[in-house]
DNA sequence: TGCCAGGCCGGGT
DNA sequence: ACCCGGCATGGC
């Protein structure tokens, strides 16, 4: 918790994920795997500029379409297979509608999510917590790097591990997870690549 | 020019 | 239960 307070002093509310819809954060979170999110954005664009980013539109096209459309996200036809599992079982379960998907509590939907083929645990707590603003803690590679960084991790440990780590420590509060994410991504960024500027970071006081 | 980025899956030990 | 190769683009 004083790691996020040191981060909050820094960086403030982020109020985070790039997205202007929960469907379009849902869609950017299958494509950010394992890729810059610049080239995400160029794939998202392309599919706002043809309208698709609906369930039902993208419900209609063909893969090989919707993978000409993703191509700048990179991995574009294992992803485009992966946004069609996902698509197939947001109609078949849920009839296209993200609040009938919503309306599934956490553990549940998080564990129905982790069945479609192409989500894994992360995708799925992206998901969960930037889209359906529901109370479960994003464990990326940031949070490895940074927190390995500054010893509270080696940065090998099982995913599960480190989700209820923070969520064990933190109190259960949507936006504060939301924050607290958002915020270690940016010191990520901002210090913690490959020759770390440990200097001005704001988790210096705690290396 | 080569390395890297907000993973995940499938097959092999 | 691990470990590894495959998947692909754009930016530096």
């Amino acid at each position: 918790m004083k790691i996020y307070w040191a981060l909050f002093r820094r960086y403030g509310h982020r109020h985070w994920w790039p997205g202007d819809t929960p469907f379009e954060v849902m869609v950017g979170a299958i494509l950010t795997q394992n890729t810059a999110w610049s080239n995400v954005e160029k794939a998202i664009r392309n599919l706002k500029r043809e309208k698709l980013l609906t369930p039902r539109s993208l419900k209609k096209i063909s893969d090989s379409r919707l993978a000409r459309l993703i191509r700048p996200a990179g991995y574009f036809n294992i992803k485009a297979k992966r946004l069609r599992n996902f698509i197939d079982f947001l109609w078949s379960r849920f009839d296209g509608d993200l609040k009938k998907m919503f309306g599934v509590p956490l553990e549940p939907l998080r564990n129905q999510l982790l069945e479609v083929n192409g989500i894994g645990e992360e995708t799925a707590d992206s998901i969960l917590l930037y889209a359906g603003e529901k109370s479960t803690f994003v464990v990326d590679a940031y949070t490895r790097r940074v927190f390995a960084r500054h010893r509270y991790l080696r940065g090998d440990e099982d995913y599960g591990i480190i989700r209820s780590l923070f969520t064990g420590l933190l109190p259960k509060n949507k936006g504060l997870y939301n924050d607290y994410h958002a915020q270690i991504v940016q010191v990520g960024k901002d210090y913690c690549r490959k020759t770390p500027l440990c200097e001005t970071c704001p988790l210096n006081p705690y290396l």
